[in-house]
DNA sequence: TTAATCCCGACTAAACTAATCAACAATATA
DNA sequence: TATATTGTTGATTAGTTTAGTCGGGATTAA
């Protein structure tokens, strides 16, 4: 499991098009300027999220992003997988610089630990995040800044 | 929580030290033979280790490190922060690159995955480890190509 | 005195991150 | 049809981090 900004940013940038699904395809201008992640950074991200299959896009006036699939069928493992390609926690992957061909001292407490993000990554959804109350506090603060914005 | 094959060496080589530490003193070159670690490498872990008090050397020959504490009195992720110095799973370390004063939207997810990583390594030592029928057998082995190597 | 051991700081190649840039393709709408 | 808006793609880059080397110490047991 890798854990950096690009997943962070990739995690935001989803909560943000769930939370704006309901509107119609999201342009990611617009996610840009809420979250301040660089556009050009995002269409990056995007990229992946599209091969992945979590987003479908839209081009043209009015396209945008919208979510593949409900929110609650997104879980953050598959964002953070789709932008941050796994990798692996142990040192041995395969017999590659390992002992002979068996485990090194702590092979199995990587695998543990492993599982353990996994398991806690695996079981959250962008639905889940999305009727969180902090999440929707921020969000609404966000909504009501982009809106002066435009007046 | 930083997760790199710094911390996974740190561990690995805090294994093999608790796994030895009843022969007295261990040095360096052994633990670099058994765990195939570079031995200038495990000499710049070892600096950090015992600055944060979870080692004790002995200079000259017969010399080496010791386990400042018992075994059972070090946790993993204790070991990991030493070499590793934690870093900010959140992107708003303070109000920095935060809107305003107050959480970005994902702030609250970072901090409770966090919290969920520190938690299963706080709670478990290197004494838990040197009790596990896998990281004995492997311990075993190792052993014993050392003793074949020396005659 | 010598060899074994830890100690310490400077240095480096390679990889990775976070981002930018430029050019292009599709499409709604006036 | 012209134009502005949006996504698509690949190359490039500055900066940081990692993993590791190197060279020279200081200490101490035998």
């Amino acid at each position: 499991m890798k854990m950096t900004t690009k997943g962070r940013y990739a995690v935001t940038a989803m909560l943000d098009l769930a939370l704006h699904d309901s509107d119609g395809p999201v342009n990611l201008a617009d996610i840009s300027r809420r979250q301040d992640i660089s556009l050009t950074y995002l269409e990056q991200l995007f990229n992946k999220l599209k091969r992945h299959e979590l987003v479908e896009s839209a081009r043209g006036p009015g396209g945008g992003y919208r979510l593949a699939k409900a929110a609650d069928q997104i879980t953050v493992a598959k964002v953070i997988y789709s932008v941050d390609e796994p990798i692996d926690v142990t040192r041995c992957k395969g017999k590659q610089n390992c002992q002979g061909d068996l485990r090194c001292l702590t092979h199995d407490l990587w695998m543990e630990l492993n599982m353990h993000i996994s398991g806690f990554l695996n079981g959250l959804t962008l639905g889940d995040l999305i009727k969180r109350n902090n999440v929707k506090q921020v969000s609404d603060r966000q909504d009501v800044i982009m809106m002066q914005l435009q007046h």
